[in-house]
DNA sequence: GGTTGCATGTAAATGGTTACATGATTGT
DNA sequence: ACAATCATGTAACCATTTACATGCAACC
């Protein structure tokens, strides 16, 4: 699924401009399905006005910059529509975090309570963001509260779990360091040779 | 994390050959952590092999072709230990059935069913290789296990959200078929245009 | 006879991120 | 003062996917 369609998706919405899709993305209902960049989401909202799938009207603010808004055209929903009906791609996670915390043993204390710590922290501040967003969106579309409670129920388990087994996996990181694993950075200078 | 790293960390686990790292991502511990490709993997061995990261050994096998067997070097160990002490970038999600299902009232009932129990048998096979996984691996590694455990709460959690809310949301997109939104893709011929 | 699993690799094409460039306003 | 929010865009770079190339063994 490409970044065209789902900026269209967005737009089936309501009107929107680059920046208020890439925060549909960041912190909006989409947030915990894609991501998209800046980078991404400009070329891609022209790319959709010169195949006459979205039309753009420029919108003046006072204590504001001027924004662009973005709203899709018939051709654009049919075109969307038909997206839909493909056979979805297959999901792709990729995840530094959980990468890390299968190597425990060899992270240093302070570090593995730092990112696990982080985690439960971020995992609470979304939850808190989607009970906002279920509070406000009053007609709440279908599909879109069905998603988000996907969304509360999969965090949900996943904050529990980390609280439920946080101690005992830094009980491991401990007794790791006093008789440390296979693998020992007694070799700092070699520094950066795995992430040129 | 670059796949160099992804590679790297495997290799502290056991010897593997490219195909087999690439398993590891496919079913294997690291399935719902990362994804990585094997135009991706065999080029980052060599990579590895330069950079003095890794060694490897030509396997024969009997009906099957050869194998090249990678192993970690102390200089690797130094490098991996080294990338996990840095911050992990933030998780990358894209997942095309939670958009598919966001826009449920325009899907064809059909279709919907079927992405659906796809997506529930899914995450019943994960499930099942994961507890698999779990009883083969007897001194499982620390973080492994804590990993395994997080991705198995979530999947559960998944698959008992779905289940749950299947029949709600195939009625509503029934209930849709009968009262069409504001999408209708009268205008067949406008096809692929979005997915150029 | 067709598909799946084993096994390695390359090259072209795609697609996206990162960094840059700019600038006003509001809050700390 | 400094950081953050609002706002748009480009371009170079990077990474990854997809498709191609090859071939044997096993199973249905």
């Amino acid at each position: 699924m490409d970044i065209q369609t789902l900026c269209l998706g967005v737009l089936t919405q309501s009107e929107a401009s680059g920046y208020e899709i890439h925060k549909a993305f960041e912190e909006g209902p989409f947030a915990h399905i894609h991501t998209a960049s800046f980078g991404s989401i400009y070329p891609a909202l022209n790319r959709l006005l010169s195949a006459g799938l979205a039309e753009a009207r420029d919108v003046e603010q006072d204590k504001r910059p001027d924004k662009r808004l973005y709203a899709i055209t018939e051709l654009g929903k049919a075109a969307f529509c038909e997206s839909l009906q493909r056979q979805p791609a297959a999901d792709k996670v990729r995840s530094d975090v959980l990468f890390m915390l299968f190597f425990a043993q060899h992270l240093p204390r302070a570090h593995l309570a730092q990112i696990l710590d982080q985690r439960i922290a971020w995992y609470q501040e979304s939850l808190d963001r989607m009970a906002d967003c279920a509070r406000e969106e009053v007609p709440a579309p279908r599909g879109a509260s069905f998603v988000r409670g996907l969304g509360q129920a999969v965090y949900q388990a996943a904050v529990d779990y980390l609280i439920a087994n946080r101690e005992t996996l830094l009980a491991d990181a401990a007794a790791e360091m006093t008789n440390p694993g296979i693998i020992t950075p007694e070799s700092a200078t070699t520094e950066s040779a795995a992430t040129q």
